[in-house]
DNA sequence: AGTATAGTTCATAAGTTCGGAACTTGTCAA
DNA sequence: TTGACAAGTTCCGAACTTATGAACTATACT
């Protein structure tokens, strides 16, 4: 198996980042990492989103977090601890995070609101 | 040739946007056009990284952009004037556009920086 | 040992992107 | 008007990326 890779903040572009973003299930999990408490596993990260997301891709979109220095990955026993990297990925790229976060809740917000609006019927 | 098309700020997915410009040659186009003053057409944007980009290729990226909410464009005779959205795009998404250009910023700097330190060879 | 659990890797089908060649649209000169 | 040109767009094949089921590894617990 091979090892975890986790880059230096200083060694990850941009376009990196914004792609690992760029996706909504990689945002929502981000999300999760970032504003649940503790280390989430990867089972506790599987229904972020409203349909199961399948093992094995779950596992890519970790990895390119992971390759993007949003997350830090720790293998204890069979599972596999998530972290997030924000603090890091906020001194170099200040601001960013929290606005793509924001963004994310906005979003979320509009769908909740446009879903209340249908179930009116 | 078909009509442009330009969204609905509200109808853009956080993911689009940051897909739009996970990408260095369009933040890069995107950066351009928002922060040099007056309409860029396609020419002048030709060159927005060290070598020249195709004109297939930039007017695909111009097409992204513009779907994406971030760019308008008008044909004006036979040029196209690219302006962009940032004001429509900061009301639904604050702050989202500016740390995205700040952090290109950053990175921009970072690399000339990087040159410099070779230069002296 | 065997079994279970958590996650990874591999293979492949489906989708996306880049860029050259050919096309469209508008402008200007003869 | 016709011809030539300039600015973009469209088309399409080659190269690349992504999603997921099946097979695998690695640890823990009987």
């Amino acid at each position: 198996m091979k090892p975890l890779v986790h880059p230096d903040i200083e060694d990850v572009p941009l376009e990196v980042i914004l792609h690992a973003l760029a996706d909504p299930i990689r945002v929502a999990l981000f999300y999760e990492i970032v504003y649940q408490e503790g280390p989430k596993n990867c089972t506790m990260l599987v229904n972020v989103l409203d349909h199961p997301i399948p093992k094995s891709t779950l596992s890519q979109h970790m990895r390119i977090l992971r390759e993007a220095g949003l997350v830090r990955g720790e293998r204890h026993g069979t599972q596999m601890h998530n972290t997030s990297r924000y603090d890091e990925v906020d001194a170099r790229y200040p601001g960013l995070l929290l606005a793509i976060i924001t963004a994310h809740s906005v979003q979320i917000e509009a769908k909740k609101k446009s879903m209340d609006a249908i179930e009116v019927f």
